[in-house]
DNA sequence: ATCAAAATTGTTCACGTGAACACTAATTAC
DNA sequence: GTAATTAGTGTTCACGTGAACAATTTTGAT
């Protein structure tokens, strides 16, 4: 299967010089005459040298410090997951010398994302891993990681304009026409679709703009206008304003079916009946609160995001790239799975 | 987070012995005096010794010679996948020195199993991964490994009674309670549910009754009496058979729901006309046939088995404990995914 | 007590890499 | 012509492990 494996080694007895001249030829340290260097480089074109990981690793012998820098899991419960993605990671990488150090910021404070990511800097670490909520503020940290030539990886949001080593997320437009999809597939087809966007924080808009998009388009496609959308955004005082619209829309309309953009799927669940439910809930993510009302069944499906698999491959992907030296892509989208209260139990 | 890391050079001096004292305790290679070895074991009991993965598999410098045991692709399609991630494992593992050589048997002829089965015995692999889907003639095969000392992970098929290193899979019955679940929020409350098992060997067939077993639970559970069941083995001869079936329970039934319990849910898709179709067809696995006739909305939803990451990680348990020389777990199911036509893509 | 055998313990090498260091030959300065 | 500098080259060490090998101590036999 695999072929020889050269070492320097047998590259230096093939190019008939000592090894450090072929050290000095692969690492472009100079001291090396053009005659010599010709002959190596000849050798290294006929045979395909790998230099052996294992052995450089070892030699290099040092701990990889990646630094993370996530929302706090206190302040969403959402970002519980991508912690065990991480200590997994940890997990499996720190016989490689790789070890964590996380920092979480504030979701719904920008100050107290410079600030955090400041100390961050501080600590110098080697490769950091991010979820960027607030653009803005991201792309001048990252402006100062790329000045200080530190590599980064970014899941969940995707800020295209910044030099990340490999974002890893979703497609959030394709998850909106999945959500469509299920719901088209087990509706009553006439009636009104309520889309509700939850959010502490105008700079997750584009977010939910997308997957509205995407569930839109999906309707405009397959639905020969039989249906109506209302969309809510619902920015402050959740409890308030949510009870009344849906005690509203629920008494004077005829629902086909809700379609919540964001984690907090459960508050609408709050206040529905199951049994008196005639339309499905929609919404996305694998919190607590949203299993527990999947379960229940006032929640039909929920998206996954997979945060916890996004979390793992960023730390994969800066390992691949800050201990193995290997390349990695620029952007990975992750599987959108569909959870039900069936398969729910497979996927904790 | 991490702390720091002790080699043997630590133990000695701390247990106040030579290294090679150190190394015969821990590998219990004996002629240890019993004083000597109470002191190490105790300073091994108060620090946390890990060896060092990297300067071990430098040391070893050998290549790990793993070996597959599946079913041929050319004769069932769904084959394909399962290579897919044996080839990604090895991108991964070939430079910690894993490499691999796939076997292939005649899913259909158990002499050919038993063949095969020995001509890679014969090849002396250091482990093996296998799906082994007739019981009997692998439980010899097993009981080979066993006396061999060769370790061998399975995938797909649970042959409980082996030894086997670790089984991936899924949970059978779990997966035909999702398949329930789906046809259940999006037929029509009543008629009958015909439910097809495709095989060529029977020995699948605990397979597929587990699934049946699964969605008829679920049934049970959630509808009140209002749909019946029919179900039809399929072992040959499946043009002729199938077309006579549904040519006559389209005609005379009120047909609520296919469910076909094998890959081959797409022999009965030719048979649909989209147009005219009034009851979802769920069936398994993301074979080519299948991906094109979701696509066209002959089939609704289809079950991944996972079968490329049934295989990765069956590979990726073979490395742990064969390079690494990690605990593994005897048992793994993975999640059970619902596909539809809108989030394919997103595994594909 | 003396020597041989056995038991125990300590030292060294190899794995492949990367870089410091040591060495040789050629060039420059005076 | 000789010393000092520099360019080019080769050698050696460290990383941590595992095992062979060498050295030392203990035991047993006479």
């Amino acid at each position: 299967m695999s072929l020889k494996k050269y070492t320097t080694k047998d590259i230096a007895k093939l190019a008939d010089v000592s090894r450090g001249t072929v050290d000095r030829v692969l690492h472009r340290r100079g001291k090396v005459s053009e005659e010599a260097e010709k002959k190596v480089r000849k050798v290294l074109e006929e045979i395909d040298y790998q230099p052996n990981v294992i052995a450089r690793t070892l030699r290099e012998n040092k701990i990889i410090q990646i630094a993370t820098l996530l929302p706090s899991p206190e302040i969403d419960s959402f970002w519980k997951k991508p912690m065990i993605g991480i200590n997994e990671a940890l997990h499996s990488y720190n016989t490689f010398g790789v070890s964590i150090t996380q920092y979480f910021y504030d979701q719904n404070d920008k100050s107290n994302f410079e600030e955090v990511a400041k100390r961050l800097i501080d600590s110098k670490p080697d490769g950091i891993l991010t979820a960027p909520l607030f653009k803005k503020e991201a792309l001048v940290f990252f402006d100062q990681c790329h000045t200080l030539g530190l590599p980064y990886t970014t899941i969940n949001t995707d800020i295209s304009e910044s030099q990340y080593a490999c974002f890893i997320g979703q497609d959030l437009y394709q998850s909106g026409r999945i959500a469509a999809d299920l719901m088209f597939k087990t509706q009553k087809k006439s009636g009104k679709i309520l889309i509700f966007h939850f959010d502490e924080e105008i700079s997750n808009s584009p977010h939910m703009q997308e997957k509205e998009r995407g569930f839109k388009d999906y309707f405009a496609k397959h639905d020969t206008n039989n249906q109506t959308f209302e969309t809510f955004n619902l920015i402050d005082a959740i409890e308030h304003n949510l009870k009344s619209i849906l005690d509203n829309s629920l008494k004077n309309e005829n629902i086909s079916g809700i379609f919540v953009t964001t984690s907090k799927t459960f508050e609408v669940a709050k206040y529905l009946r199951p049994t008196l439910k005639t339309f499905p809930l929609i919404g996305y993510d694998l919190v607590d609160e949203n299993i527990k009302n999947l379960k229940s069944g006032k929640i039909d499906f929920l998206i996954n995001q997979n945060p916890k698999k996004q979390a793992f491959q960023g730390i994969h992907y800066l390992t691949e790239l800050l201990v193995f030296k290997k390349e990695i892509p620029t952007k990975e989208l992750l599987p959108i799975d569909i959870i039900t209260k069936e398969n729910i139990s497979t996927y904790l």
